[in-house]
DNA sequence: GCTGTTATGTATAGTCTATAACAGTTATAA
DNA sequence: TTATAACTGTTATAGACTATACATAACAGC
């Protein structure tokens, strides 16, 4: 497939009909035809994994938080005393990503890495003060403005549904 | 989220217990714990795409296309006459990164540009022979490894909910 | 012709993903 | 004990994908 979030699809002019578009008699500038693209799970798929991204971004922007930064802290403050690779791991981020990742969020004093007693060559990863602060207020965003939003376009049933079925495709196909 | 194709989680080694994972005594090298976030629709949307591309790649490999190349076959296909800027906007694709793609699908003699008589600026895009003979292999790949896959895992009610959910999202999130 | 707009293409930057290799540390086996 | 293997975090690097600014040719309207 394909699929980025740009594309304007026809920019919706307006003002009076500048050019094209009039729809009159012989312009027939009538919007493509997806055919069997609609049918492909895999499209579908893509193109609403981009909005809920997206979506995702605007709700947690006063935090400045990605999608991704915001599964590790989550994963960080349910699992304390893991490693790096355990983190990244777990998450399906390779590890030499996860440094730069890391650094980040360390720079901006959101979580530590500290060297274990047990093993010195380990990071041990933990959520500084901040860092369980701005979860706490990541998760309220998130819940009270990104999946409400879900939950009133697809109702908790179907939402619930929608969530068993992907999680049965990524963890078994 | 995050989310990449790889980190094996645990690589599961069938010799004897090299190491760790006895699971005997003080040792309790558990599978971290996803909590709240096997709850996000986005995170699980991410890695049920991840998966889905992977086997889509896998099940049409003999035709070396990737899910975008056949999303743009498939619409040159079934809008004969459109240029590369309707093209690319109808699959979100920016103009400037839809050329590079369209040289390769060019280069391997499965579509071409063939300039307006009309509009001297334009590309009318065409598929060539060559291009409707691979697609029709790829559809018959797709429909008989990938989706019939995921039918199984589905079922077919299911699987066609679980799209309708998505386009919706796709639409009007 | 002049002005503004459109279609394609180039250049380029940023992000994300992926692999190889290295240093320091720990585990295993001879 | 000592040599070897494995593991952790890291760097370097390459490729793919996404995004923006700009240039050029062609068109539309005045």
């Amino acid at each position: 497939m394909t699929v980025s979030k740009a594309a304007p699809v026809s920019a919706a002019k307006a003002s009076r009909p500048a050019r094209k578009e009039p729809a009159d008699a012989a312009t027939e500038a009538t919007a493509l035809q997806l055919g069997e693209l609609s049918e492909h799970l895999g499209y579908a798929l893509k193109r609403a994994q981009l909005k809920i991204f997206e979506d995702f971004l605007r709700c947690v922007a006063p935090l400045q938080l990605t999608p991704a930064q915001f599964s590790v802290l989550l994963l960080l403050d349910k699992n304390p005393g893991r490693n790096q690779t355990e983190i990244a791991n777990t998450l399906g981020i390779l590890r030499p990503n996860f440094v730069a990742m890391l650094d980040g969020l360390e720079s901006r004093d959101l979580c530590a890495r500290i060297r274990s007693t047990n093993d010195r060559r380990s990071h041990i990863l933990a959520l500084t003060d901040k860092g369980r602060t701005v979860l706490a207020r990541a998760r309220k965003l998130v819940a009270a403005k990104h999946e409400a939003r879900l939950n009133e376009l697809l109702g908790p049933a179907n939402r619930a549904a929608l969530l068993a079925m992907l999680t049965t495709i990524a963890k078994e196909f």
